[in-house]
RNA sequence: GGCCCGUUGGAGAAGCGGUUUAACUCACUAGCCUUUCACGCUAGCAUGCGCGGGUUCGAAUCCCGCACGGGUCACCA
């Protein structure tokens, strides 16, 4: 049988790390085992649907590398891929498990579920299912939601890809609706009917779906479809090891934001196929082709992996170290101009900025944090820094900088370094003595970045400014 | 509360009954490199695999109980 899996959002947020993670190990899934990868739009949800939600969500799985084999914009013969446009083919079999006895109609408001469920926690039962208060009742001429009739005593066994045996009982699962008043299918009705029609061979999804296993087996079982393989991935939790929720603060949630931020695709790629899964390899930096190679659904982990944002950071980094300069430079260039850095400078400024600067980055807006760090301060002169330049010579060998620099036509990182070395020839300094000084009395600190280049962003006026308010604080 | 799932170092994770003195990666610490920082490189970092029993010549690995953590209980998906 062919593999077939599916990844199907339902189009009420934007792309979240959560779903692009449980998209990606089906993409994964699909590419390894040579199968077809179907991205079905849930859009049941009519009241809290948005209007970009499905949009977003494509445009951002194709930025994250994910391509797929049949949805709404490429028809495989399975279509369609969105589920409110197959409200007939719903209908038709909730109308047909009416007939055959599995699912009943339902009048109750939702008034009197609330009465009745009061009643039961009064009661002090454990289980708040419906009552089945419309079991048997006479067809009604008034709106009605359709109930599945739950088997009595029923085992519903399968075996989780990940989970292995995995059983649940009849007994603990209520009455549940299938459709709604509206005509309109609920998630598991359609989700498990889509399947089965779709002729889905997988379904990868999160943990956090396993208690709706059941339900959708014992559609699929009453509607007499073959019931696909499934496999429940362990939920991503933040620090505090709870499920990633859409409101914490702590991690970045859409991966929008994270492509806002100067995030590389293949790094965000490489990061997520770690959440849940282990690669055979010594090493994690791991190229979409590579994954797809190593990638064994017999290798997806059974406990929570916990979002480490160092980690990410640091995937990120490797993939920032990989780009050339100009590739790194167009990755920073709109967060340089938002931040109105270096705006009446050359290339060759940029250039200076993007080699001082590129092995240090994260991500791309960071290069303004970066940039801020050590030019957009105040000049002041550390204490610890100060002491260092009381040593004997300093001040002449500042002096005689200042005069080479001043004097200096061809202002690039290279004639600033052959000023430096000169000016250590002339007064008998070299090394750190030559070196740190000068670093120093342009920048105040006794760390930065390699100093002709640095010398080259701050620029010539303000370096002689700087060089002339040090001399001065010495003399 | 019912049901379901999980528990190996600060984090991810390998391990599938015997060359495991528990791989690998991030973080951390130290050293090296360097004019400084960063980058990079090298080394160190669990005497123990939630706890308690059991099975076995032998258990992180199998079984049972407990504890803790999480998920889920909608006419949401």
């Amino acid at each position: 049988m062919k593999v077939r899996v599916r990844y199907a959002p339902s189009p009420t947020g934007y792309l979240h790390i959560g779903n692009a993670r449980t998209a990606l190990f089906n993409y994964l899934f699909a590419r390894r085992y040579e199968g077809d990868f179907i991205v079905r739009i849930e859009d049941t949800d009519v009241a809290r649907n948005v209007d970009t939600g499905i949009e977003n969500q494509l445009a951002y799985l194709k930025w994250l590398g994910l391509d797929w084999d049949e949805s709404i914009d490429k028809d495989g013969g399975f279509g369609p891929y969105q589920q409110l446009e197959r409200l007939d083919l719903y209908r038709k079999f909730a109308d047909r498990l009416i007939e055959e006895g599995w699912a009943y109609k339902c009048y109750c408001t939702e008034e009197e579920l609330e009465a009745a469920r009061q009643k039961q926690i009064e009661r002090g039962e454990s289980r708040l299912h419906y009552p089945r208060t419309c079991l048997g009742k006479p067809d009604q001429d008034k709106p009605y939601a359709v109930r599945f009739k739950v088997p009595d005593e029923k085992v519903y066994r399968f075996n989780d890809i990940v989970k292995g045996d995995v059983t649940f009982r009849s007994e603990d699962i209520e009455d549940w609706v299938i459709m709604k008043k509206s005509r309109v299918p609920t998630y598991n009705f359609a989700c498990a009917v889509d399947d089965a029609l779709m002729e889905i061979s997988h379904v990868l999804r999160g943990e956090d779906h396993i208690t709706n296993t059941p339900k959708q087996l014992m559609v699929l079982d009453a509607l007499d479809f073959d019931r696909p393989v499934y496999g429940h991935m362990p939920l991503i939790v933040n620090e505090e090891g709870k499920k990633l929720s859409k409101r914490d603060g702590s991690i970045i949630q859409f991966i929008e934001q994270y492509h806002q931020r100067g995030f590389l695709p293949g790094a965000l790629f490489n990061f997520i196929a770690l959440l849940g899964f282990s690669p055979d390899a010594k090493e994690e930096i791991l190229s979409k082709e590579a994954i797809i190679e190593r990638f064994e659904a017999e290798r997806l982990s059974t406990s929570p992996a916990t979002f480490d944002n160092q980690k990410l950071l640091y995937i990120n980094h490797r993939y920032i170290q990989a780009l050339n300069d100009d590739e790194a430079l167009k990755l920073c260039r709109p967060f340089l101009d938002e931040a109105g850095i270096g705006e009446d400078r050359d290339d060759t400024w940029f250039n200076s900025l993007i080699s001082v600067f590129k092995d240090r980055l994260n991500y791309g807006a960071q290069i303004v944090e970066l940039y801020r760090d050590f030019f957009d301060r105040p000049f002041t002169i550390d204490e610890d820094a100060l002491e260092f330049l009381g040593q004997e010579g300093v001040q002449a060998l500042l002096e005689t900088f200042h005069g080479h620099l001043k004097a200096l036509d061809a202002f690039t990182p290279e004639t600033i370094k052959n000023t430096i070395k000169q000016s250590g020839k002339e007064t008998g300094m070299k090394g750190k003595m030559l070196f740190m000084p000068i670093r120093i009395a342009i920048s105040g600190q006794m760390h930065g970045p390699d100093l002709p280049r640095m010398m080259h962003l701050i620029g010539k006026e303000l370096l002689l400014k700087r060089l002339e308010k040090t001399i001065e604080k010495l003399g």
